[in-house]
DNA sequence: CTCATTATTCAACACCTGTTGAATTAGGAG
DNA sequence: CTCCTAATTCAACAGGTGTTGAATAATGAG
């Protein structure tokens, strides 16, 4: 005998299902999930709505996904912009400790986002590829001007490139939030909340030494996250 | 009307479809696709056979994805093993370069596998991460092992721990062979295929001067790759 | 020559995917 | 109270997925 399901009472809702609650839900499941394995299915199920309501709202599974990238990014960027303004006059180091330190902030509970920005774009999901370089490319530009002001004051070797060192210090800034959370308690004993932050100042300590005109000087105190 | 294809041949070819020829297809379209969007389908297609035909050979996807793993490791781990022996007596900056041209020229043509070391193992894939983890562990293992030497040798800095010295170069590494080659030509003209060289030594131009006990000391010249 | 084994294909299964058109209902406007 | 519109669900479509059991042909052994 057929499995006859209570159909549910059509039309509104008491509780509205507005657009951002399904972000929201999107969000959290494209996050476990990546891109391409996150199913609609499953992100109605999680807002606890029907599939075909996600397309009352969206026009497709890749407009949803543009409007969840849409409305993350522009708190990453003005943070970066605003550290970019050449009249911050703080030492250079302590300037590329607040870039790891903005990337920790906003991208730590978002693995799917992190993926995306890693390289989920190159290959896949060739659609919004463009949308997507349209959103970094200012933030990248940002810390490059922060390393081209460290040349000019005579901090930063003149030969780095600043496009080329950005790409090497947020490109492990990633890593490092992805994967040491579940690799270095076990490589080394270390509870997995500090994984992170023993990462990242071992990382700018040898980075910055790499990158400094005078890498005897020692690394000035790197302040905490204060959040 | 319906379409009717004209059937192929059944039982043994002329030409054997034996497992490696099968493994080779695999690892092609599970090198462009990835693990999880590769079909079955398409790696028979590639190989030229019925999708059926596979799981003749392997017991499921899974396991031939296993098979092509193992096909490919024991290389890589072999070069790092011995680039590791003690009675190497090289400079270490130059030991490290090794490192990197190991991995690019074992893994320079196969981003499933790049995928797949740099964390597609975390999440995901969970059937064989343990088997995944076991294979790469020797490898870190014996890159760790230059870093020691290094120390001992009084040509790194003491406060250097090996395993996370590890992390970063080999991490950087895989990002460099994964994105340079299609970010570099855009960022700086530079004809593609000489980004991933370029990204290398600037890398280690980076790396070993933030590693090393004397940073004054410039870089000893890097060999260009022989293959 | 005969026969068993091995390598291959076909056709189907059950399930999952993004998407759509029609049916329904709640709430607000008049 | 009535009607319209906005929000929601249902049922289905066409296509893709991993997987399996049976049918078939080539090969090699006796």
């Amino acid at each position: 005998m057929p499995f006859h399901p209570v159909p549910r009472p059509r039309g509104p809702k008491p509780s509205r299902m507005d657009a951002s609650h399904l972000l929201d839900a999107a969000q959290a499941v494209f996050a476990r999930e990546g891109i391409k394995a996150a199913s609609l299915r499953a992100i109605a199920r999680k807002a606890g709505c029907d599939p075909a309501l996600i397309y009352y709202h969206f026009a497709s599974k890749e407009a949803l996904f543009q409007a969840v990238l849409e409305r993350r990014f522009p708190a990453v960027l003005a943070d970066m912009e605003r550290l970019a303004d050449p009249a911050d006059g703080r030492p250079t180091a302590l300037r590329l400790w607040d870039v790891l330190l903005i990337y920790r902030r906003h991208l730590k509970d978002d693995p799917g986002i992190r993926a995306l920005i890693r390289g989920e774009i190159v290959r896949g999901a060739e659609g919004l590829s463009p949308l997507l370089a349209d959103q970094i490319r200012p933030l990248t530009a940002s810390i490059a001007r922060v390393f081209a002001q460290g040349i000019e004051r005579g901090e930063v070797r003149p030969e780095i490139q600043p496009m080329l060192a950005t790409f090497f210090l947020a490109k492990m800034q990633l890593e490092i939030l992805d994967v040491l959370p579940t690799v270095l308690p076990v490589l080394m004993d270390l509870p997995p909340e500090e994984a992170v932050l023993t990462g990242m100042r071992a990382w700018l300590d040898i980075f910055w030494r790499g990158v400094a005109l005078d890498p005897g000087q020692p690394l000035p105190p790197l302040p905490a996250p204060i959040d």
